[in-house]
RNA sequence: GCGGCCAUAGCUCAGUUGGUUAGAGCACAUGAUUGUGAUUCAUGGGGUCGCGGGUUCGAAUCCCGUUGGCCGCCCCA
């Protein structure tokens, strides 16, 4: 006999596991919503080109990638970012500008599954198209923020850690580094908080052992946590893109107080979002226990529309997925107990009164109510059993001696009240109690 | 792709040095007689013990393989 089992890596969304996923859905929706983004949504199988021309050919191992019976190479879309890129960029010139978009969607990669990463997950993604100043930065930090507050997360459970690729690049451009060598000690940046002084062993493969003083200068760039600290470090050097790259982080951390979210951020240098196309400005939030892989992550990514061959169309954005983000709430306990409990339960005395009440029961759904009842004919102990169990507030009785006066009993399910309606009045008599 | 641990009912798990028809609790269903939510009681369905092979008179148990899961490494766009 044949079993099958679910796919690896795979879900399946029972009733109470759908509402959970729904319940989250809806808050951050309405979040999005709330802060003037609109929603988009594209497919889930794209040509495997759009995701070799931004990150490479390597890229493939770790995606769900096939041909298709027309001879196309495809894949089932690991991230948003190549599609809502393509979806602007198509239509660049004709959309008002600042474009700011969300969607919540589904993707897949090939990969181990390990706690909070499956090989589908879910994943809310809000960009800025059109707006080249830390402006966008702050409307999207800001989303991001409130999309974890909406659910009672505070500033205890939850923090933004903001960096800066481009302050990396200058800065070490102003020691003296070219770019391949940036690029090593970036790599370096990203690993350093787990591996320590081990991180720096890719960059002394291909450069030989970083200089003492160099790797001084690095690491005290990566404590810093203030931009007060970031200026008098970097100010000295007389470097006019450095100055402008403070006065953003001063716009930017300025905006973020206005906004009343400093004690949700840090400067933290040690985020640099791995190397692929982030070119400014990059945040992830983490859980302040440190207790769990990153709820979110984001960044400005001013070249990839362009490089996609669409027009240059600055952008950032930022993605949270579902994975982790449930079990920050489980782990908080603030994910409600989700039961949908109807409104009215139908108790049913025999064949003749079903007729009655099926007919009561049309008219208090098609009301907006949430009604249900048996379908085959139990004993009236069980019915209300039934009727408690499944959290119903109001019990509609319908027995032969109600029948016979052409009534109904209206119970009350937590004061046990009951009385008794005309048949024509059930519709009413619910809406007053409830 | 690599390593460690694990796999018995829908769920949580027992199962003796290898020994007859494989167990409990919870959950589910039916009933305790047909008009009121609790507790209780009885009964029942449901397992080829993840799958395949091997050792043995005999395997849930021991061995090998495989699939799947958990955890870590790599990766994390």
């Amino acid at each position: 006999m044949a079993t099958f089992q679910t796919l690896p890596g795979f879900r399946e969304f029972y009733p109470e596991d759908l509402a959970r996923r729904n319940f989250i859905f809806r808050l951050w929706r309405q979040t999005a919503t709330s802060f003037g983004f609109a929603e988009y949504d594209a497919p889930v199988l794209e040509p495997l080109e759009l995701y070799k021309a931004k990150s490479g050919d390597e890229i493939e191992g770790q995606l769900f990638n096939f041909t298709d019976k027309g001879g196309r190479e495809v894949a089932l879309r690991p991230e948003m970012t190549p599609t809502v890129c393509r979806l602007v960029g198509a239509k660049a010139n004709a959309l008002k500008r600042p474009i700011k978009w969300f969607s919540i969607g589904e993707f897949y990669r090939y990969e181990r599954m390990q706690k909070g990463r499956g090989r589908c997950f879910f994943q809310f993604n809000a960009d800025i198209f059109g707006e080249t100043g830390p402006e966008a930065e702050t409307e999207l930090i800001g989303l991001l923020v409130q999309c974890l507050c909406s659910f009672g997360l505070t500033e205890q459970d939850f923090y933004v850690r903001l960096s800066d690729r481009n302050l990396w690049f200058y800065y070490l451009g102003a020691l003296g580094l070219d770019d391949e060598r940036i690029r090593a000690v970036l790599g370096a940046v990203d690993r350093y908080e787990k591996y320590g002084d081990d991180a720096f062993k890719g960059y002394a493969e291909q450069f030989g052992e970083i200089e003492a003083g160099l790797k001084g200068k690095v690491l005290a760039f990566l404590q810093i946590k203030s931009l007060g600290a970031l200026t008098s470090l970097l100010e000295p050097l007389g470097d006019e893109r450095i100055a402008a790259r403070l006065a953003d982080w001063r716009k930017l951390l300025g905006n973020l107080e206005a906004m009343g979210l400093s004690r949700f951020v840090e400067v933290d240098l040690g985020v640099v979002r791995g190397l692929a196309y982030y070119t400014g400005f990059v945040f992830e939030a983490f859980d302040r226990k440190g207790e769990l892989r990153a709820i979110a992550g984001g960044g400005r990514y001013n070249d990839l529309v362009g490089k996609l061959g669409y027009p240059e169309l600055p952008a950032v954005g930022f993605a949270i997925g579902d994975m982790t983000f449930a079990l920050l709430l489980e782990q908080r306990g603030l994910m409600p107990a989700l039961v949908q409990a109807p409104d009215v339960y139908c108790v049913i005395g025999g064949a003749d009164e079903r007729l009655a009440a099926l007919g009561a029961i049309q008219s208090l759904r098609a009301a907006g109510f949430r009604v249900d009842y048996p379908l085959k004919d139990v004993a009236f102990g069980k019915q209300f059993k039934a009727a408690s169990e499944v959290g119903a507030r109001l019990a509609l009785i319908f027995g032969s001696d109600e029948l016979a006066k052409g009534v109904a009993k209206l119970r009350d399910m937590n004061d046990r009240a009951e009385r008794e309606i005309p048949l024509a009045e059930v519709v009413s008599a619910v809406r007053d109690s409830l």
